[in-house]
DNA sequence: AGCACGCCGACT
DNA sequence: GTCGGCGTGCTC
């Protein structure tokens, strides 16, 4: 009697077995179409068995093995069984993500029309090397099997090069390449880049935005072995690859590769794993590295490849340091800066001013009575957007007028506290009317048209001043621009969350980095109430390591990661009493664990989130800590069984984040 | 997650 | 006397 054990989508922790007289080992891999409840599902076939420890009789016999594609291959089936285990999230759920929509709903897309030939333009000169890049190249070349490698090169270092070089190594030995990057927005930029490099080569795209047909066929051409390099953000790491020889993951600090909902893996710890798997190497590649792998570097576990030097500018830009405690600002803005600016004006060049904050204020008050615009949904402010003249919750999405008159007592002046882009935007077109300054941030560049529009009105230089929120920090090249401002970067430094200086830094050296990259020098100043400040001066000196390694110092002293492995169990109910009181459950019920689980791991007091509430439900989280990443991942696979079993008051959802970026 | 069953309150 | 609230349990 043939058995099929299917992943099912479902939040349950197991397979479901179903009858199927015609099934055989060469299922394994298969989508298939079966009976559930009284509803149908689409599900993959995980194990072809004889028997089944369900009762026969409850059985149910599959509706069709789908054999329309080839099954998915072993080591994508371990792939996604690794993801399961690691992130204790059910398989069914996992192989579910990792498919694309269309073939999870157990369809597949039209066949294309033959690919015309595009004619091969002639090879253009590629660009001659700098030594330490070459040594990056030959040393990934060079690897065999499984290696780790940290390849550290700052903004304009020709970090690309050196993977695109790796990729034509593999290409020629007739591997496959995959290289992820962390946002979509860089990716149509990139496939450009690559697909002029190897001409011959078929290049495939996955990422969310993706219209359905096309992110199925690229899966399947990657399945069938016909892609030869794979471009795409997190969710490209499950695309099955048979001839996989290469993984290059670019700026791998970027904390877009952790999923932060549903499955929530880390596509580049997913994608170092794979490499492990498959005994090949992968490349890590950023100027200012995550913690965890500069760690791992250091230590010997990575290995590391550095590019101390620029490849297209002469210098790196000069790091100032305004200290503001003394002076009195203009509108947030200090003499030196606008002085900065009037002189790239004189000159015909571009600035940037970084405001890591949108709308025109935070908060709208009122000083009289003490009201303050406040979501009704979310324990956050409403923030005041002057342009279209809304309140708009960056949490929720909640938007109201302006109200015209405080609604508690009827103070017609409102004032807005604190500055975002909108009024710097504002204050620099007074102060500079000659000039054409340019707001960018996630309003002004809502959608891809818009943010091409900005980008193309910056490259023809049309643009004086840039005022701007991260969005600015990435990836794009910038010619004319010679200055960088700063504002508002203290707020981070004493922020509760111990990753935020490793995030400020890497923002203000990617958003410096934008400064001076043709023959122009560039300038970088940042205006702080804190300019002794380790984090400033080691940007002074563009020295990441000694910012690394003091941070390292103080994450050992705290036993934060990488010395320690964490595991966040949140939960969000109608009232926190609800939320808390399932935590403390939980943590109770980590008690019953056998002691040698439970002594490993520190289970911390459960605590309201710090956005309690979101979209009206209050918010806990309780985290879970332990010295060895085994002996967590141990703990977590039996405490989730108990988990499972708690009983819970209606409407209170919870989820558990394995390795969390957030607090 | 869906979807059933099931036992208590306010409506035609 | 029924409609419907969501607590509990099950899905191969």
């Amino acid at each position: 009697m043939n058995i099929v054990r299917v992943a099912l989508d479902l939040p349950l922790p197991r397979l479901f077995d179903y009858l199927a007289p015609d099934s055989a080992q060469s299922d394994i891999g298969r989508r298939v179409i079966v009976p559930f409840g009284k509803a149908s599902r689409t599900g993959v076939i995980i194990e072809v068995a004889a028997a089944s420890e369900h009762p026969d009789d409850k059985l149910k016999a599959v509706t069709e093995i789908l054999r329309d594609m080839p099954a998915l291959p072993p080591e994508w089936l371990a792939l996604c069984e690794f993801c399961a285990r690691y992130y204790q999230t059910p398989l069914g759920e996992v192989t579910s993500f990792a498919l694309p929509p269309m073939l999870r709903r157990g369809k597949l897309p039209r066949i294309r029309k033959a690919a015309q030939k595009i004619a091969v333009p002639p090879p253009t000169p590629l660009p001659q090397l700098l030594a330490s890049q070459q040594a990056a190249v030959d040393a990934i070349v060079e690897v065999a099997g499984f290696h780790t490698l940290l390849l550290h090169g700052v903004t304009g270092s020709g970090k690309t090069e050196v993977y695109l070089r790796a990729i034509d190594a593999v290409l020629a030995r007739g591997g496959q390449a995959l290289m992820l990057v962390p946002e979509i927005a860089l990716t149509p930029q990139l496939e450009g880049r690559v697909a002029a490099r190897f001409p011959a080569a078929h290049i495939v795209c996955a990422n969310s935005g993706m219209a359905d047909a096309a992110r199925a066929r690229g899966f399947l051409d990657a399945l069938a072995g016909r892609a030869d390099i794979v471009l795409g953000t997190r969710l490209a790491v499950f695309m099955p690859m048979p001839r996989l020889q290469l993984i290059v993951v670019d700026e791998e600090h970027d904390a877009s590769f952790k999923q932060q909902d549903g499955l929530r893996y880390s596509a580049r710890d997913v994608a170092v794993w794979r490499a492990h798997q498959l005994s090949i190497p992968i490349v890590l590649g950023s100027a200012t590295p995550s913690l965890e792998t500069f760690h791992h570097a250091s230590t010997g576990r990575y290995k590391m490849l550095e590019l101390p030097e620029r490849a297209v500018a002469d210098a790196m830009p000069v790091v100032r340091i305004v200290d503001t405690r003394r002076e009195k600002l203009q509108e947030g803005l200090s003499a030196a800066l606008l002085a900065g600016l009037q002189q790239r004006l004189e000159r015909g060049e571009q600035s940037l001013v970084f405001l890591n904050r949108r709308g025109y204020a935070p908060v709208l008050a009122c000083p009289p009575c003490g009201w303050i615009s406040r979501c009704q949904r979310c324990a956050a402010n409403l923030v005041l957007h002057l342009a279209d003249q809304r309140l708009r919750c960056h949490h929720c999405g909640f938007e109201t007028r302006v109200p015209r008159a405080c609604p508690d007592c009827g103070n017609v002046d409102l004032l807005p506290f604190g500055r975002g882009t909108q009024r710097l935007e504002t204050m620099l077109a007074e102060r500079f009317p000659e000039a054409s300054v340019l707001r960018i941030d996630r309003d002004s560049a809502s959608t891809p048209k818009k943010w091409q529009a900005l980008l193309a009105t910056i490259h023809e230089g049309s643009a004086d001043i840039l005022v701007g929120t991260q969005m600015l920090a990435k990836g794009h090249d910038f010619p004319l621009l010679t200055l960088v401002g700063a504002v508002g970067a203290d707020a981070a430094l004493f922020a509760a969350d111990f990753r935020a200086p490793e995030r400020l830094f890497a923002q203000l050296m990617q958003v410096g980095g934008r400064s001076g990259r043709a023959d122009l020098p560039g300038e970088v100043l940042i205006q702080t109430e804190y300019p002794d400040h380790p984090l400033y001066r080691a940007l002074v000196d563009h020295d990441y390591v000694r910012f690394a390694r003091s941070q390292l110092d103080e994450r050992r002293i705290a036993g934060f990661p990488p010395f320690s492995f964490q595991a966040m169990l949140r939960a969000e109910a109608r009232s926190m009493e609800q939320s808390l009181a399932f935590l403390a459950a939980a943590r109770e019920a980590a008690t019953i664990l056998p002691n040698s689980l439970a002594d490993a791991v520190t289970l911390y007091d459960p605590v309201p989130m710090r956005l309690q509430r979101l979209m009206t439900l209050e918010r806990g989280q309780l985290l879970v800590e332990s010295l060895s990443r085994p002996a967590l991942q141990a703990f977590l696979t039996a405490w989730m069984e108990k988990l499972y079993a708690l009983k819970m008051p209606g409407g209170l959802r919870w989820h558990l984040d394995v390795d969390p970026l957030e607090f």
